[in-house]
DNA sequence: ACAAAAGTGTTTTTTATACACCCATGC
DNA sequence: GCATGGGTGTATAAAAAACACTTTTGT
């Protein structure tokens, strides 16, 4: 049973796949000024025992997304998330399996980025099933090209933030302009921007409503809390606007 | 023989795929204005008779960019192009084979988006298999998800063009700067950007070597032939410069 | 001479950057 | 009072946008 030889043998013999989807999963702790990533140990062969990303191979009737959505809700319980297609990793040999199976099946990764809020965050814990936080610079060997995936997704993420409001799918409904400023220079560095410039940009862009809420937070004066207004939004979104 | 059923019944049922890949093969008319898009028409069911992006299953050992590669040459001979994967889609049902298949197979495309050089492509005609250059604007009624698809690479095409510099690789080695105003209008819309403005931003990049060779089209004052320093561009190529 | 295409320059407006400084609170 | 974080303003530099004008060719 080789499913992949056509009976007409002169045909180009085409690949089987089995198609699995990886997530990348960011989460800023602000706190700690740390960007991090959430990873799962593999419980079974190959790179048993290694940290990975949470992936999953897609079932019958199942979309990308959903079998996406179906790995994340399985680790993570976040009531609010930024989720997209990453990219899709597909060469030959990537899988160790691959050349152990007698199927001669291929295995494919469509991986997905998310951002989720990680204060909100409550990891799953399955029993024997490790899974953590892991700060982006102190990676733990990774299985399979995973590495490189995560590469790309912290790539996904400084572009998605320079011009795209994600940072409010993840932000507390109410937040400081401090703590936007904080998230974003987590993400792109200190470097990024001065804080009373930052200010003044995302204020010009009249998309957050001030409540006239404030709250204090230890010592120092206290902050007015915004709220993000996607119907003033939605005017711009498809304009190239900058928010750093 | 149904791959998809593990022996342990009581696993989910993994799905079983064909990758294919579809490639958006995009070229620049400057001369008429229009962005073309390269349609095939099908020689198979199903959708038999209607046109739709050159693609190809993915073969044994073939990796994901070599089966784009391979489509995009059967295709079309071009001397320069510019090739990056676009998108992933795969839900159920998008091709009609899935149902009737007992295999309960399911047909995932990763679709790729190609730059080619509009002057210098050769379409390869084989046979009775028809194929051709589509403005963009003007699409005829396509196979599967395709104008979805079509859709995604225009749009990738619209911000790689004011980030990237793509439009290098599909201009002829000399050219001079109203062809690549050419080009950005007739991508961009003609109110992108006023011709001078553009010229001076791209000129002080510093990029564009000047030959001091000069070039006379038809009536009015010869022009300088330009080239792409791609040395010169190289410490640029992570900045976030804008050429509109 | 004149139209057509290429190339230069100038003015105005807007945006970015770097700061200095004031404000409200906890201790 | 003063340290701390929040918030405002200003001066300068740079960039974007609009547009007038010159230069060099073909006819």
């Amino acid at each position: 049973m080789i499913p992949s030889i056509e009976p007409n043998s002169n045909k180009p013999i085409l690949a089987d796949f089995k198609v699995g989807v990886d997530n990348v999963i960011l989460s800023i702790d602000t706190h700690q000024n740390r960007l991090l990533i959430l990873l799962v140990m593999r419980q079974e062969e190959p790179y048993l025992g290694q940290w990975c990303l949470p992936g999953t191979l897609v079932r019958n009737g199942e979309t990308l997304e959903a079998a996406a959505d179906r790995i994340l809700a399985e680790k993570i319980q976040v009531d609010n998330l930024y989720l997209e297609q990453l990219y899709t990793f597909g060469g030959p040999n990537r899988d160790p399996r691959e050349a152990a199976d007698s199927y001669n099946v291929r295995y494919l990764s469509v991986s997905y980025f998310a951002l989720v809020r990680y204060q909100s965050a409550e990891l799953i814990a399955t029993g024997i099933g490790q899974i953590d936080w892991y700060p982006i610079n102190e990676l733990p060997e990774l299985a399979f090209d995973h590495r490189q995936i995560i590469e790309y997704g912290q790539q996904r993420l400084k572009s998605k933030l320079e011009y795209s409001p994600i940072a409010f799918d993840i932000l507390p409904e109410l937040f400081t302009l401090s703590d936007i400023y904080q998230l974003y220079s987590t993400v792109l560095g200190e470097t990024f921007s001065d804080y009373s410039n930052f200010r003044n940009r995302l204020i010009k862009l009249k998309f957050l409503e001030d409540t006239g809420v404030k709250t204090s937070r230890g010592s120092g004066r206290p902050a007015c809390l915004y709220r993000f207004d996607s119907v003033a939004f939605a005017p711009l979104k498809d304009k190239p606007l900058l928010f750093v």
